[in-house]
DNA sequence: AATCACAAGGTCAAAGAAAGTCAAAGTCAA
DNA sequence: TTGACTTTGACTTTCTTTGACCTTGTGATT
């Protein structure tokens, strides 16, 4: 298990309490061993917009970084943005955490989200060469997602 | 007894206990006493969709890949035949034919046949030459059926 | 008010750690 | 003796870790 999971997974417990995190960067740092950059990577690489979360911070003394999940009141609305935000190309990875979120916020059944993942797995598009294989992937995740309602 | 059987021998030991064999690349190798890039070889030349496995991965500190098997059911078996009926290519409308005769047959629920259809769509596959489409098509298929369970 | 010191957090790029790709070379049975 | 399957290793891509340096906020001193 990676420092960086650690971090997270420390982040999530926080976040599954109270519905929020809050931290001191150079503290948690500290206390989890690490450097304090590599708070602002797991944050900027995990717990993005993508992922259902926003992030708000301040510097100087008393500064602190604050992370809360995005709380999408209208689902059916919700489904349309992520579509629409959805550019000409995507990677597997971040296919993933959108439809994992989608799957958190109860827009999308576990079954519905496993297929989904399924047909974003690298190994589909093998055939074809690299530069093309996130144009297809955006496409028939869009239309998966259309159908999913 | 080659390298190569003795690798996926051992693969197939861990996914008989639990039905999933989660490696560290390198480790693996070094247990095993070959070269990291021998584990790709047996992956992608024993542990196929057409044999019932998906695989997962991560680079990067912490990296991992993973293996799972289906579980096999009368339905699976149904399944799995239909995979290995498929070939390297698949045109929209025989793609639509099969899924339409699973959900027919009570393999596949109205939903999920729903949401395969709409990865079939051809429009899905336009922003790459035509000769490509097909064979993506195949693959997005089988990962969607080995999923659909 | 202007300045200064200190206390946060932010950025970025280099180095490190894993997995992926590919093609050349080797093996072996038909 | 050819053709399919294996083995190997150089090179690539992706993700993580680290640290030097930057920016911003707070409070004390002039």
């Amino acid at each position: 298990m990676s420092i960086s999971n650690e971090i997270a997974a420390m982040l999530l417990s926080m976040l599954e309490e109270t519905g929020r995190a809050e931290i001191q960067r150079n503290d948690f740092a500290q206390k989890l061993g690490c450097v304090p950059s590599q708070i602002n990577y797991v944050i900027s690489s995990r717990f993005t917009p993508e992922n259902g979360y926003t992030v708000e911070s301040r510097r100087g003394g008393g500064g602190y970084i604050k992370i809360t999940r995005i709380n999408y009141t209208a689902k059916e609305q919700m489904l349309m943005h992520i579509i629409n935000s959805i550019g000409e190309t995507i990677g597997e990875q971040s296919a993933r955490a959108i439809i994992i979120n989608l799957n958190h916020n109860e827009i999308l059944s576990a079954e519905k989200s496993k297929l989904i993942i399924a047909a974003m797995n690298e190994s589909c598009y093998k055939s074809v060469p690299p530069e093309f294989r996130g144009r297809i992937r955006a496409s028939v995740l869009k239309q998966l997602l259309l159908a999913s309602r």
